[in-house]
DNA sequence: TCTTGACGGTCCATTATTTGGACCACTAGT
DNA sequence: ACTAGTGGTCCAAATAATGGACCGTCAAGA
C-alpha cells in the first residue's frame, strides 16, 4: 500500500459521529505507527485537508474539502442531481432514501432524506463507506458490473455484519442473477438486523453501473404491499437520475427498451 | 517534499474552466514524472478523491470529496453559517462578495454571491485559491496573524500580478499596519487590475484570523462613499460571522470592546 | 499505407523517502 | 513525586517512490 493511500485512509475515520479526532485515536483506529500518523496528518494539514483545532489539539477536516466539492458540484452536479429525486422518492414511499456512487470496492453516500413519518427511523451515518456484499445498493451495482470486478470483490474476505449476511459467493451470484431479472435489488437484514432495503443501480453513458439509489425500511414495516409499491417508485427515480447524468441502461437490463 | 503533498497538490489543478484533466496535461502542469503522476492519479483514483471519465480516460473530481464535505458541513458548518452572511453583505452593497479560509500560505475559497446589479462583474473562481500578499482578504489575514507567520510568507517571493502588487516586505508592514489600525483592509488592483477590494478578517474562539470576507468591486465603480458604506457594513458581516463560529476579535483589534 | 507525434500506461534497477522504535515535553490525576 | 495519558520529534535502517526507457493505441498527414 502506498503512503498516499495510508494518509488519505485517514481521512475516512471523520463522520457525523466523530468528526474530530486526536493523533491517538488515529493511532489506534489504524493501527499504524505514532511516528507515522503524525507525519501524515502534517502533511494533510499543509495541504489543507485537516485542519488542528487550537484548544483540543485535535484534527479536523480542513477547508480545502469545501473548495473541491464545490469544484465537483459546479462541474459535474451529480448531488444536486441526485437530491431532488432522492427527496421525492423518500416523500412518495414515506421512508428513508439514499444515494450513493461506487468508488473502489465500496459506496460512498452522496444524499440521502428521510421523510421521518414514523417513530421508528433507520439509522444511516453519511459518513460510512457501504459494502457491497451486503447492501442491496451493493447488489445492485455489482449485477450490472464485469464479472471479473465482481469476483475480485468477493474474494477478499467478505465481512459478516448480520446473521443473514452472504459471504458464500455462489450464493451471491444467485442474488446477483435474481437482481439483473427484476432489475431491482433486495437486501433483508444483511447490513443492519433491524432493517430491509432495496435499491435500483443508475448507469454512466457506457452502461456501466456507477452508484444506486434506494429505500431502507424497518423490518418491522415492510409488508409486502409497501415493497411492491417502493420497487415500481424506485425503478422510475432511479431511470430518472441515470437519465439526467446523461447515462444510458445497460442492454440486458429489463426496463431497457431497446432502441 | 512528502510523497503526499506532490498527490495532493495535483487536485489543486482543477477548476471550474478545466474540470477534467488528463495524464499529460497534469504531466504538463505540475512539471513532475509521467510515470509518478500517473501513479499518484491511480492511487488517488483507488481513494475515491478523482474518478476517470470511462469516454475521455481524462480525470475529474471523485465522490470520496462529496462525502468528506458532508461530515465537514454537518459537524462544523462554517459554510452554512457564512453563506446568508455573504449574500446578505452582497446584497446590502450591491456587489460581489464573497469568503476564504486560511490554509497555509493561501486562501481557500468557501463561497462568493453576485447581486449581478451592473452591468460589468468581477471575474471570481470559487477554485482558484487566493495568495495572501495580494489580495485584501490576505492583508486582513495577516495583520492578526503572528509575526513571523508573516515573515514566512513574505520571505517566499512573491509574486507580481499586475503594476499595483506589493511585493516589498516592508511596504507590505506598512500596509498591515494600517490594515491593524482601521480594522478592514483594501486592495487596489494588487490581484486584477480592474479590480479594488475590502476586506475584513474572522477570528477564531481564540482571537487567531482563520479567513475573511470582503467585497470586490470594478474599479469604475469604487467612488469614496460607495466605499465607506462597504466598510462598514463589511466590518458587521465579518463580526457577525466570527460571532457565530464562536470566535472573539483579538485584543488588538479596534472594533473590540474591552470586557 | 507508412510516418509521426501525442496520448495513456507499464517496467524495474536505482535512489531517496518513509518508517518506527526510542525519546522528549507537557498535563492531569493519585 | 510518581504514573499514565496526551502530542510531538529524531535518526539509522529498510522500504517504497522514482524516472528513464519502453509499449500499445489512436489520429492526422504525407
Amino acid at each position: 500500500m502506498g503512503t498516499i493511500t495510508k494518509a488519505l485512509e485517514l481521512l475516512d475515520f471523520f463522520s457525523r459521529s466523530s468528526p474530530e479526532i486526536g493523533l491517538g485515536e488515529f493511532v489506534r483506529r489504524s493501527g499504524r505507527e505514532k511516528a507515522t500518523v503524525h507525519r501524515h496528518l502534517v502533511e494533510l494539514e499543509q495541504n489543507g485537508f485537516v485542519e488542528k483545532n487550537p484548544q483540543s489539539r485535535a484534527y479536523r477536516l480542513g477547508p480545502a474539502i469545501l473548495r473541491l466539492s464545490n469544484v465537483r458540484e459546479t462541474t459535474h452536479p451529480a448531488r444536486r442531481l441526485i437530491r431532488p429525486v432522492v427527496t421525492q422518492l423518500a416523500n412518495d414511499v414515506g421512508e428513508m432514501a439514499h444515494a450513493s456512487l461506487l468508488h473502489g470496492n465500496q459506496l460512498s453516500p452522496v444524499f440521502h432524506f428521510d421523510p421521518q413519518r414514523h417513530g421508528t427511523q433507520v439509522h444511516y451515518d453519511e459518513a460510512e463507506l457501504l459494502p457491497l456484499h451486503a447492501t442491496s445498493s451493493g447488489f445492485a451495482v455489482m449485477a450490472y458490473s464485469a464479472p471479473d470486478f465482481v469476483a475480485q470483490v468477493l474474494s477478499i474476505a467478505p465481512k459478516t455484519y448480520t446473521r443473514q449476511t452472504v459471504t458464500n459467493p455462489t450464493e451471491l451470484q444467485l442474488i446477483l442473477e435474481r437482481t439483473r431479472a427484476a432489475g431491482i435489488a433486495e437486501a433483508n437484514q444483511t447490513f443492519d438486523n433491524e432493517v430491509t432495503s432495496q435499491s435500483a443501480a443508475i448507469f454512466d453513458s457506457s452502461g456501466q453501473p456507477i452508484g444506486a439509489i434506494s429505500v431502507a425500511v424497518p423490518m418491522v414495516r415492510a409488508t409486502p404491499d409497501k415493497k411492491a409499491r417502493i420497487r415500481s417508485t424506485l425503478a422510475q427515480a432511479a431511470l430518472s437520475v441515470t437519465r439526467s447524468l446523461g447515462g444510458v441502461l445497460p442492454v440486458n437490463h429489463p426496463m431497457c427498451t431497446p432502441t
